[in-house]
DNA sequence: TCAGATTACTTGTTAATTGCAAGTGAAAAT
DNA sequence: ATTTTCACTTGCAATTAACAAGTAATCTGA
């Protein structure tokens, strides 16, 4: 369900230029994966994370995130200061994506994680159906 | 075949984020597509690419690229001023990461060239196999 | 109840990266 | 011999990222 309307000009319509203006950065694809794979759903969560991301690129890249609408953000009901973010399906969407570049590097780079990569290796499709199931069950993505 | 030591200080082992520091801006991934989709060789090509790479930037990104060994270079035999651009068997194994961006933009956001989302779609593996089959024919390729 | 902690930020400030324009040297074309 | 092409480099301004500190709203524990 494409966009009628760009939301920012453009380099080029090209489909990949268009997912590199949204995703290529050193953080965005790091937030998706912590709440993709890890669950993390708050903001301290992303700021614990192993990489170390600053308070206010991930702000500015939580706010990208929800305005491309790869994300969605509610209140907390149990706590008024706590604001909890989801993926959206069209997040969730980017699995394959994220995926793909876990195995390159696991084919190409020294890494860490061998378990994840084993699970992706054994069946891919059954990796990729699991994590969306999870997703599916959290119930709490509002799109 | 992952490398024993990092060439740099990684922000992290995960597989994902080291992909990520490789190829996590917004030019490498676009260059790669030149090569891969376009087959693209030369410093000039690159330039005159729809995106409008700077000339700085293209240097300092090709040069990344080798040092990944994502790509190669060698002199033109034909030409003393020219220098070809391939890409090695780690580059080429980028082409499901690219794949997966461009149909997660089919998918979610406005984009141009249906007709390669029409080919890609109709039989994904077919492409991947296509791609890597003309890499292979220009047979120019040393790693 | 109220002091202290927690949460999700913002606001400086500095450092690094990017983008633009112009220039360079070697090789090729005219 | 001069001009053009090629793959860059250099200098500088603008943008972006990283670091440190602070803030307002909310919650927790004595």
């Amino acid at each position: 369900m494409p966009r009628s309307r760009p939301r920012t000009k453009l380099r080029s319509g090209c489909p990949l230029n268009v997912s590199v203006e949204i995703l290529g950065d050193r953080w965005s694809l790091l937030i998706i994966r912590d709440m993709m794979l890890r669950d993390f759903r708050s903001y301290t969560q992303f700021l614990e994370s192993y990489e170390r991301i600053a308070t206010n690129i991930l702000a500015n890249r939580l706010k990208k995130l929800e305005r491309y609408g790869i994300i969605a953000t509610q209140q907390d009901p149990l706590d008024g200061r706590k604001l909890i973010y989801t993926l959206t399906e069209k997040g969730m969407d980017l699995a394959p994506v994220l995926t793909e570049m876990v195995l390159w590097t696991a084919a190409h780079e020294e890494h860490q994680n061998p378990e994840l990569i084993r699970q992706i290796k054994k069946d891919k499709q059954k990796f990729l159906a699991a994590v969306r199931q999870r997703w599916l069950e959290k119930s709490s993505h509002i799109d």
